[in-house]
DNA sequence: AATAGAGTCAACCGCCGTTCT
DNA sequence: CAGAACGGCGGTTGACTCTAT
């Protein structure tokens, strides 16, 4: 049995919303709160409008804290960092932009970012911040070298066998920390990047460590690497997708002129939409394998992990 | 100046997960 | 426990504006 409309559709006023009818909203809820209930509220503010309508316009226009305006250089990237993480999923990218509603930024994806990008012009390095990355104080966590040219980078696992477990960790591991993602192999240790692991647009060096179960990035110059418990060094294949690595004898991973890219999924996806009409967002897919790792999303409530973190 | 096409963005639609009864 | 009610989400639409011809 299906379910019964939200309102009567035949009653309710559609169409773009007047300046009373948005002075009536505001005035209601800043008074009375939602309530808990969009459904009723029309009807307590005395507006011929559908609920859903109401709770739209007040979240995606209305609210105190709406930024208006174009979006800065430094939401873009954040923007494109974590379309490419996480796909089109417009409410938690917006959730990282404050002041900035999920319909402002899938539309601004749309309409601006997508081409932008697909014209080559976002070839996006990581940047070093001084923060997780976001809110209002952070620097950029990404820039655009200059000089890049739009590079469509194979996206590759690199597989590190640490120990007698597998867990397949993909190149992308500095930025998933940067938006609280961690790891946790055999659902035992953590394998928890640094938050406030960062890299410059030029980095000249990047250390990982493993040490008993937990990978330590080290942050600035690189000192945290350690011989005996590096990244490479427990690894037994380690494929590089990127330019600027190095292996060094030591089997420490660095890295100088590290520029991040786009996976290829991610970019190829956009093609696919613009060739076919539909969206690929399957980089996700590309950046973790979920399958060899008990590897969950940290620093998001649990609604989100189970409506994102299991869904494939 | 008129028109067509492209771009923008607010709003709607329908689905899904959660909560309530 | 089942079904209804609701909130939230991503995808899509369509009206409006801008730009090129």
């Amino acid at each position: 049995m299906g379910r019964a409309p939200c309102c009567d559709k035949a009653n309710v006023k559609r169409g773009p919303w007047s300046p009373e009818e948005d002075a009536t909203l505001k005035s209601y809820v800043e008074t009375h709160g939602t309530g808990g209930n969009w459904i009723a509220l029309p009807q307590k503010a005395g507006l011929k409008r559908c609920g859903k309508s109401c709770r739209l316009r007040w979240l995606n226009y209305l609210r105190p804290d709406i930024k208006h305006g174009g979006f800065t250089e430094e939401e873009d990237n954040i923007i494109c960092t974590l379309y490419s993480q996480m796909g089109s999923r417009w409410s938690l990218i917006a959730s990282q932009l404050p002041g900035r509603t999920d319909n402002d930024v899938k539309n601004y994806w749309n309409t601006k970012l997508k081409k932008k990008l697909l014209a080559g012009k976002s070839s996006f390095s990581i940047s070093k911040s001084n923060n997780n990355g976001f809110g209002p104080s952070n620097t950029n966590i990404l820039t655009q070298p200059a000089s890049s040219q739009p590079c469509l980078p194979k996206a590759e696992t690199y597989n590190l066998d640490y120990s007698t477990s597998q867990s397949h960790i993909s190149t992308a591991l500095p930025v998933l920390s940067d938006v609280g993602y961690g790891f946790s192999v055999n659902g035992t240790q953590n394998l928890l990047l640094d938050p406030v692991m960062h890299f410059s647009g030029h980095l000249s060096q990047l250390g990982a460590t493993l040490e008993n179960s937990h990978i330590v990035t080290s942050s600035q110059d690189g000192s945290g690497i350690s011989d005996s418990t590096s990244l490479a060094t427990e690894s037994k294949s380690v494929s590089m997708p990127y330019n600027g690595y190095h292996v060094e004898d030591t089997g420490n991973i660095l890295m100088d002129q590290f520029s991040y890219e786009f996976p290829y999924e991610f970019v190829n996806g956009i093609w696919s939409q613009e060739k076919a009409g539909e969206v690929v967002p399957s980089c996700y897919d590309s950046l973790i394998d979920f399958s060899h790792a008990d590897i969950k999303p940290q620093g998001l409530n649990q609604s989100v992990v189970n409506r994102y973190g299991e869904r494939n």
